[in-house]
DNA sequence: AAGTCGACAGTTTTT
DNA sequence: CTGTCGACTT
């Protein structure tokens, strides 16, 4: 193997892509080029004569992932390395392991919409009533308790919510019916496999063994579950290199702790730390604004942005009258730039909701701006995707409920809600999948003749298509037979005379060509390592169901990109529009009276200001229109905390100095009138939200104090998780009350009492010496036997 | 069994 | 302004 080239990297950049065992951490600031480092690094290790496929590179979306593989292949050429997404790594080791959680390997990953009607039929067969607590409530609330890592016998309902209550309830029996759907959802996937790695030491080891070197992106916004796989696949083999950018957290709101990449340093002391702090990607001024905004933040380890790059144009903050001024500005502004020379793909406009996007999307179309909005998801939402789609996990998985639920009446056979009512009772008392009660619905009572002839016959038709797809290899031929013999393509061409349904026949035909893209692919694909090959329809249904952004940006689009700030993370313009910075938009209300949640906020804005490499635009409007009514804004505090000598403020409702004093631009930001901004805060309605009557009900618990209690034990729990992980001997003392025990720094004392069970089991201790009384958990090892 | 109407609520969302 | 949900009608 040839030794690849290292000239054009940097020093800080070389250290870290010369790693080679050894933990280490890269902190990597935005345009620091951290992707040319990680496969500079992937590059390195193979060159070092490291076997390909023990490396794993594990990223967030499949973007990453994508643009990481084309370049490592662009350097060494095309290698066994893993690299994809968490999800789709666990898919992966789910499926050799499945039957150790209770699956087969030909089970079924549901999508959130999959997911929320499983848990409907749990509330449903509880008897719950959800007209108070909305579906996607709970579901997000047992989302997060499993990505903390949390089971129903360890997640403790929060005081005054009560979503949290029924989640409760309904969790075991959601399990239930997944697991007797040969179901998971997307948690699931990493929920297992953390406990695959747990449960089972010898499995561990062997993967710990396999996966040597494992590299982490973004490792900013991982969370317990991911933390836990990480840590369990980096004990006997520490070679973990994480990237990450403590003030690019962004998704703290789904459950990734930023605690993980502050102290991985304490989770492996031996780690290489490289920072990276060369910009290469921003003007000076543009640069000087983000660091200036976020040092505001106070939990950070503190970074400078460093470029070599000119002062370039002052960042700009505009002041506009009303959300209209501000959407018809800046069409005006790209349009001129447009008649300039500049190419739409070269601007970006960023907005804190995609609600925002509407009244830009008009100003543009009325310039004849082309432009495309970036949102993923949109594809495999389409209802006639998700059909065909279910019928080939169908296919796979007969006991895969959900699918069943989909197309047994697509197209119409007269199968309606009752009967489908009848058929699920009969199903659940007899412990059968839907499927196979559909195949003996003559046996089942007060269903009509028509329904039960409609379900016998869609029951039959399921098996001829079944004999099809044991024997047919091409998932583009089976997926043509799907739709010939179960008269889908049929059903959609008498239906489609109308643009929507010409839509619906081309979005199948899109499918279709995606099948056949895979088909090709196929052989040529390396196989994988110490299992049976994956099926071609079992690639196709784990990608349909992990790989959610084919309409993602398309950077080679002649377009300006209209997206959320979340969703321009990793990107960069030459300029960026930052619109709608105004008080309770961005930060966002909910976000307002919590310390933590204000900061990654503040880390969104920083995410955009960095993705602008030329200039960067960032507007409020005084009047905006959202949502269907008019509301009074105040600027955002996050444009008095940019402001500086790099900025320039504009607009017409700038003061008409002109000036950068802030004091100025915060009398801007009232000129409202005291009238109006008490309109202001009646327009702000919305429903009572939990926290705020949690404040109410609990004034002592200060909300710059207050943390999130179950985010503690998730922290906890992942602590507690890596150190038995660790197999470190600390943990392995048992401890009975009345014994003598030493602490590193407080000295010997008496230990006099244990609370609750396991690693989480709680020491109290009363010391010799001055430190008093204190609380341990015993299984973190600062403990140990006098 | 399937369509139509009105009330209602509405961050962000890598997978 | 949207999209979703439940009740109501054919």
């Amino acid at each position: 193997m040839q030794p690849i080239s290292l000239d054009h990297l940097n020093d800080s950049q070389r250290q870290a892509a010369t790693h080679v065992g050894g933990p280490l951490l890269v902190l990597a600031g935005p345009g620091s080029g951290k992707t040319r480092v990680v496969t500079h690094r992937i590059a390195h290790l193979i060159g070092q004569g490291i076997p390909a496929r023990q490396i794993v590179a594990l990223s967030f979306t499949n973007k990453a992932a994508d643009e990481m593989r084309r370049r490592v292949t662009d350097l060494v050429g095309p290698q066994a390395v893993e690299m994809g997404t968490f999800h789709r790594f666990a898919a992966r080791l789910l499926r050799r392991h499945a039957t150790l959680v209770g699956l087969t390997s030909d089970y079924s990953i549901l999508d959130p919409d999959d997911a929320s009607a499983v848990l409907k039929r749990a509330a449903r067969k509880l008897g719950l009533s959800l007209t108070h607590t909305p579906i996607d409530r709970l579901a997000t609330t047992i989302s997060r308790a499993k990505n903390d890592l949390l089971t129903p016998d360890t997640f403790e309902p929060r005081w005054g919510r009560p979503a949290d209550e029924v989640a409760l309830k309904l969790w075991p029996v959601y399990q239930e019916l997944l697991l007797a759907a040969n179901s998971v959802d997307f948690d699931d996937l990493l929920v297992h496999v953390a406990r695959l790695l747990l449960d089972n030491p010898e499995l561990r080891a062997m993967l710990d063994a396999r996966h040597r070197y494992i590299l982490v992106d973004e490792y900013q916004d991982t969370n317990s579950v991911q933390y836990c796989i990480v840590r369990g696949l980096s004990v006997d083999h520490p070679n973990l290199a994480v990237t990450g950018d403590p003030d690019q957290a962004i998704y703290g709101w789904r459950g990734a702790s930023i605690r993980n990449i502050l102290e991985f340093e304490r989770d492996y002391p031996t780690a290489r730390v490289v920072k990276l702090e060369h910009n290469y990607r921003s003007s000076a001024n543009i640069l000087g604004t983000a660091d200036r905004l976020i040092a505001h933040n106070s939990r950070r380890k503190p970074k400078r942005l460093v470029t070599d790059a000119p002062a370039g144009d002052r960042v700009r903050i505009v002041l506009d009258s009303t959300s209209h001024d501000e959407a018809d500005r800046i069409a005006d502004e790209i349009s001129h730039g447009l008649a300039a020379g500049r190419s739409p793909r070269e601007y970006c406009i960023l907005f804190r909701t995609n609600a925002l996007s509407r009244s830009l999307e008009v100003a543009l179309r009325g310039r004849g701006v082309p432009y495309q909005l970036v949102r993923g998801l949109e594809f495999f939402k389409r209802r006639e995707i998700r059909d065909v789609v279910a019928w080939l996990r169908l296919l796979k998985n007969p006991r895969d409920d959900e699918a069943f639920m989909r197309v047994v009446n697509v197209p119409p056979r007269g199968i309606g809600r009752q009967s489908l009512e009848l058929l699920t009772a009969w199903a659940d008392d007899h412990r059968q999948s839907r499927l196979a009660a559909a195949a003996r619905a003559a046996s089942i009572p007060g269903l009509t003749k028509r329904a039960a002839k409609g379900l016998g016959e869609f029951a039959r038709l399921h098996a001829r298509l079944a004999a099809v797809a044991a024997a047919e290899p091409s998932v583009a031929t089976l997926l043509g037979e799907v739709l010939d013999r179960t008269g889908y393509r049929q059903w959609l061409a008498d239906d489609g005379i109308d643009e929507e349904g010409e839509d619906r026949i081309a979005n199948v035909e899109e499918l279709l060509t995606a099948a056949q893209q895979l088909d090709a692919s196929f052989p040529n694909r390396p196989p994988e390592e110490g299992s049976a090959e994956i099926d071609p329809l079992g690639a196709f249904l784990e990608t349909t169901a992990l790989v959610a952004d084919t309409d993602v940006w398309d950077p080679s689009s002649e377009r300006v990109a209209l997206m959320t700030f979340h969703a321009a993370k990793g990107l960069e313009f030459p300029i960026v529009y930052l619109v709608a910075m105004e008080d309770g938009i961005l930060p966002h209300e909910r976000s307002l009276d919590h310390p933590e949640q204000l900061e990654e906020e503040r880390r969104l804005v920083f995410v955009g200001i960095t993705r602008g490499m030329q200039e960067v635009h960032a507007s409020c409007a005084r009047i905006r229109d959202y949502r269907g009514t008019r509301r009074i804004s105040a600027p955002s505090v996050f444009l008095t905390e940019m402001t500086g000598s790099e900025t320039v403020l504009t607009g017409s409702e700038a003061p008409l100095s002109g000036t950068l004093a802030i004091d100025d631009f915060a009398a801007a930001g009232s000129m409202g009138s005291g009238a109006d901004l008490d309109d202001t805060s009646q327009l702000v309605t919305g429903p009572a939200d939990e926290d705020i009557s949690q404040d109410m009900a609990a004034p002592e618990t200060p909300p710059a104090r207050r943390t999130s209690p179950a985010r503690d034990r998730a922290f906890q729990t992942a602590a507690d998780l890596a150190e038995r992980l660790g197999g470190l001997s600390k943990a392995k003392h048992t401890y009975e009350a009345g014994q003598r025990v030493r602490h590193v720094e407080y000295g010997e004392g008496l230990l006099t009492g244990i609370s609750g069970t396991g690693p989480r089991s709680v020491g109290t201790v009363i010391f010799d010496g001055p430190a008093g009384t204190r609380k341990f958990i015993l299984g973190h090892g600062a403990l140990e036997p006098a």
